[in-house]
DNA sequence: CTGAAAGCGCTTACAG
DNA sequence: CTGAAAGCGCTTACAG
């Protein structure tokens, strides 16, 4: 059963094809008769354009694509869902890839969407991105491109991110406010952007209320597919290193789980011994016990917010109007629960 | 910039379109030299090949699309990761829709991917879905399409599952063994067919083991969106129903970890008080407390075989074969924790 | 109000 | 080894 195209109406109906083409577009220029023979007609046979060939002449795709470090994460899946579901509602569809954290990865599957002729790009950097020639390239081909949380601050580009460096503040000084002295850090990769502004926050935050900053007491995890054992690990070594820390500020909720796993083994008393403060609220952190305080991160609108901005770029693309990037700021907010002492 | 075209290769080079496009594509009749020219210049000339025109001659998107009930779900969210890794791998790229378990929206998704004129469809169907001329359109239409997980029995195409049943009867069977005599079931919505399978396990381990079935501590959540509390609430009427029930086999992992929420808060003590298992092992599970036994179903795995299994069934067609479905079963297995009895 | 014609950018059967 | 020509299925400027 092949598709049913214009000519077969056109065909059936002894008209021509560009009648058809005008009566299912609704046309001004077509009789009230012919269109509704020719709507008749389409519908009985359940014609279905053929977008290729529409995406030929329009040059459109109708399609977008979006590069994601991690699928399975809590905060990623929620921000895909964002997309897809705001995607839809415009007509527009997307194409997932998954970079894997990979500069390599991410680049080719640049290229890929580029020659798929998406219409724009949505895009969170991997944490192996240091270069940007593949992102510029998209952007000097006039092609929208909306990055979102894990962005560059040198790429001219819309961006929809939080303010990492003031959530971070607000989690670390909660920390100090409960009366912790000796906080430790456990951040993410040395290159992605928010995991250098979650630390500078919580930098300022320590400085700002007379606690001395102490180098050895930031840990690194890369948040690949592994947080949690590095979270493990982190809180392992930690123990062994400084045990007169009473509070860390947790770059990413799966690590701080992973660095509550081992106090929980260990014995170490959270929030008795020491305070934890996550970030992402991931919704397992509402589930364990205890409970993990946390900042907010909004996936769900954080997904809604780019799509949105990337539409409006891709119109105005189409309207030959130039694009003045933009950058979206969306709000956090501090979640105590239970890792943390009341105040 | 626009992107460059076969024509203006030909041009540079005073050659032919034709004689580009096979050197392009290295055919065996095009001299060494012409190639080595024409494939240097669409290098720096960065020639993509404009997918459009491709698609529309070749009738291939090297697209499928991917129809799913929920993003932002441990299993779910493996299986997109297994199917856009593997899809990637063979030159395909994933189109994701989520259906929100409804009818109305997985029939209009099915047609937008059909006028998308995607090579094939993955689906897992929607709680919602009970009619499946949707699904059987496509398969009228020879575009190959594979199930996987919410699957319907009575439609002829391919299908991952695992065999739910089974795994059901391993989970109830565990409860027994280890002393429980008075096991409820949380189940799924009534018209899927995992959560009648499942239901089904749970009954059949009964009989089989001399213990009654009663229908009064059978409690059905809809395991949408809102797992987490149908999971409390059902907890919280159990606990009124039936204080002498000393297990429980839970149909999804989220559900369990609500109910077990709410038996914390209760003071009912697991495993003590009540034992619980549940399905999927989400990762929470194993970092709860107590963490939760449950049967580990293979998402990534899943996925990966969904693809393959479509991979197959787009190349037979294309090649004019006739596909016979074929059921694919993946293994699970029980996974002890601390919320069962040690036996 | 209708339609012939050109063209989007490729691929491929065919001729030379 | 090379290229002219047809065609994939649509859209749209233009003529009548």
């Amino acid at each position: 059963m092949k598709p049913v195209t214009l000519k077969q109406i056109a065909e059936e109906l002894n008209i021509s094809v560009t009648t058809v083409s005008k009566a299912l577009k609704d046309y001004p220029d077509v009789s009230k008769k012919t269109k509704g023979l020719v709507k008749e007609l389409a519908k009985t046979l359940n014609y279905k354009p053929n977008t290729f060939a529409v995406n030929l002449r329009t040059k459109e795709s109708k399609t977008i694509g979006l590069i994601i470090p991690v699928i399975v994460h809590h905060f990623f899946s929620n921000v895909i869902k964002g997309i897809v579901s705001q995607a839809e509602k415009k007509g527009y569809l997307v194409i997932i890839l998954q970079s894997n954290e990979s500069y390599e990865l991410e680049k080719k599957q640049i290229d890929l969407l580029l020659s798929q002729r998406v219409d724009g790009i949505l895009i969170s950097l991997a944490n192996g991105t240091a270069n940007f020639n593949h992102i510029n390239n998209v952007i000097a081909q006039e092609k929208p491109l909306v990055m979102f949380d894990k962005i560059a601050k040198i790429v001219k580009c819309s961006k929809v991110i939080i303010d990492d460096r003031k959530a971070a503040y607000t989690a670390t000084l909660h920390l100090i406010n409960i009366g912790c002295k000796r906080i430790a850090h456990f951040r993410g990769a040395l290159l992605p952007q928010n995991s250098i502004d979650r630390f500078l926050g919580y930098k300022k935050a320590l400085l700002d209320n007379g606690l001395p900053y102490d180098p050895s007491l930031v840990y690194i995890c890369e948040c690949g597919e592994r947080s949690f054992e590095e979270g493990k690990k982190n809180a392992k070594q930690l123990l062994i290193d400084h045990n007169d820390v009473d509070g860390i500020f947790i770059n990413t909720d799966l690590v701080a789980i992973g660095a509550m796993t081992e106090f929980n083994s260990q014995g170490v008393k959270i929030p008795d011994d020491i305070n934890i403060v996550g970030f992402s609220n991931w919704f397992m952190s509402s589930v364990i016990s205890p409970s993990l305080t946390t900042i907010n991160q909004p996936g769900y609108k954080m997904g809604k917010a780019a799509f949105k901005q990337l539409y409006k770029e891709i119109k105005a693309t189409k309207n030959k109007k130039i694009i003045t990037p933009k950058t979206i700021t969306l709000e956090t907010e501090l979640i105590k629960r239970d890792s943390t002492k009341d105040n």
